[in-house]
DNA sequence: TTGAAAGCGCTAACAT
DNA sequence: ATGTTAGCGCTTTCAA
């Protein structure tokens, strides 16, 4: 293993360079108000030496890391089986690289964790947080308000303004899979389908909920579309969606079209269409939501799904936490006028694609 | 967003308890030495206050961060749709979890985030680095030196002791590539197959130059099985699986096994070799490598596959650092107990799963 | 424009 | 067993 060697410190430089300390950290930090040649021989010896500032003791007086933590409250399983964390942590990456910061992935399987990341926070390593997936009855938003962390939240929490809870100062971004939900379905109804079923997804999770909601939108616009059997709960994995697809198939052998809560569960009703012997879309059209490339575009047939910007999401919500650590002043405007705005949740539009499965 | 807030600091639970710094400092990092009613009202004053120590102040006086990087040179998209970095990732969580490590995720995409990451760990923001996934070109490794940063390698790097190249003190973590290639081989051949071909992963990586010498060493095991044009360059994905199975086909259509670098690429020959109208196993028999639950189980028919125990590979590599950065005494025992060790590499065993596809 | 000096909050000798 | 004290390496007034 490499060792750990022990590194030069600002006071080398400075006398190297024949200057005081502070000249050395003004030019390490910009260099403004220092006179040319007397920079020039500081930078020489910065790199002379190899030298690297001492982040710990930065920070210790600037109270700045320069580092955003991103909490996962899931299983560490299904984040990485997820393609949809993956894009997410994709797009927080890029808007933090490019910005500087620094991403601190934790991720929390159980109650052991939450206290851990809670201390972790508080423990002031961070300059705040982004905080995905959250369930109903989960500790973690609590924990991190005592731990005093900026923080901005991946899907509406269950407690956001809209739902009148506690914290109505919290900000969010999400899409809008309510709209998105009824485009979905609408859909499917215009298409002339009557027997319009919705595989849910964990409705623990507010995506899940406002995406039924979305469903019931749309079948209570036509009359006799509404049937309460045709609802069955999956939990947005491809198993689950399998399991509700042939719960389904046996509720109401008479469906003819399926809006699943995400892609994947679309795929796991795709499955079970098939060795039912059901074609799709002839007999039974299906739609899904999030429009994952390498699921969606990879279906037999190909998914019509809707389309929200996962990535997209990511960086706006990199962009909002790091626009709130530098100041408040940009944050209000940016929130109020980001597309959708809704309070201080910021709700992206969501598109339908259509392809062959609907 | 929730607002950060001043927290109190050592000097204020001091004050409160009516003790001094020193014994309160001795509370909160595990009390010993102090007499139990004094600690006892330390921890009602740390209570009360909400204090929480500052990591900052910490490491710069212990200079530990009880933080770990990982470091993976992929671009971001790959990382995360390849479920085999996601159990990688689970197994270092877990196991800096449970040693109160916190992981510090740098992705990394180009030229200026190699610098960044330079920068990164040099700062001494973490204790040590894991390190993943190196291209043969990759200047990252040699950037890692110079930021003098304990380091243990996920796979073979390309200058490890192996190859008698530059550094051969590199601790480095990997499966049996080349044993468990041709192990995989010699099944085929046992099974009669004398047209073996290798679809093989980007040989960039060393993994994927293992296996194809794994391959090389099995088909010259028996006489005429060797054939270059057998050969055929992928890339670790199902699309490069595509591609090489197609052009395999077109070389060699009497091919009658295939041995491909990883299950991904063996899912894109699988999908070809269909469309083709070739049955599998009876025309051509296929074997992959990985046994990532999610693909090879998965396929049609079920993949045969040579299993390596990634998440271990990512406990393994979290501990190896761990006990490195604990002093130097157990590194020595620890690296050359384990199962495979030669040098400063370990080497963990890989098991051939038989499923239907050979 | 540059330097001197005072901490940031904590730990770890060293005293007591 | 507890307190005193001297820094860790840096930034940032304040003076010069």
């Amino acid at each position: 293993m490499t060792e750990a060697v022990s590194r030069p410190t600002l006071e080398a430089v400075a006398a190297r360079a024949g200057v005081s300390r502070a000249t050395v950290s003004r030019v390490v930090n910009g260099g403004d108000g220092v006179r040319a040649p007397l920079a020039e021989r500081v930078r020489r010896a910065v790199e002379e030496l190899g030298y690297v500032p001492n982040q710990a003791a930065r920070s210790l007086v600037t109270r700045r890391h320069d580092a955003v933590a991103v909490v996962v409250a899931e299983p560490e399983t299904r984040v990485f089986a997820d393609p949809f964390f993956a894009l997410q942590l994709r797009g927080i990456g890029k808007e933090l690289t490019a910005h500087d910061n620094q991403l601190v992935l934790l991720l929390t399987e159980g109650r052991a964790d939450h206290t851990r990341v809670a201390r972790y926070l508080a423990g002031g390593h961070v300059d705040g947080a982004l905080v995905f997936s959250l369930h109903l009855d989960d500790p973690l938003p609590g924990l991190i308000r005592d731990a005093g962390v900026p923080t901005v939240f991946g899907g509406r929490p269950h407690w956001s303004a809209d739902t009148g809870a506690p914290d109505p100062g919290v900000v969010y971004v999400d899409c809008d899979n309510r709209g998105g939900a009824r485009a979905a379905v609408r859909h499917l109804l215009d298409l002339g389908r009557r027997r319009v079923a919705h595989l849910t997804g964990a409705l623990d999770q507010t995506s899940a909920v406002d995406r039924l909601d979305g469903y019931r939108d749309a079948v209570a616009e036509v009359p006799g579309a509404y049937d309460p059997r045709l609802v069955v709960e999956g939990d947005f994995t491809p198993a689950g969606g399998e399991r509700a697809m042939r719960e389904l198939l046996a509720r109401c052998p008479d469906v003819d079209a399926v809006f699943a809560a995400n892609d994947l569960t679309a795929l796991g009703a795709l499955r079970v269409l098939r060795e039912a012997g059901r074609r799709v879309p002839e007999d039974v059209a299906v739609a899904g939501f999030d429009d994952m490339a390498p699921v969606a575009e990879q279906t037999d047939p190909p998914l019509t799904t809707v389309r929200q910007d996962i990535e997209g999401m990511g960086r706006l919500m990199a962009r909002l936490l790091l626009e709130g650590l530098s100041g408040g002043r940009d944050r209000a405007r940016t929130t109020a006028g980001a597309p959708g705005a809704r309070g201080k949740g910021v709700i992206l539009p969501t598109t339908l694609i259509r392809r062959a499965s609907a």
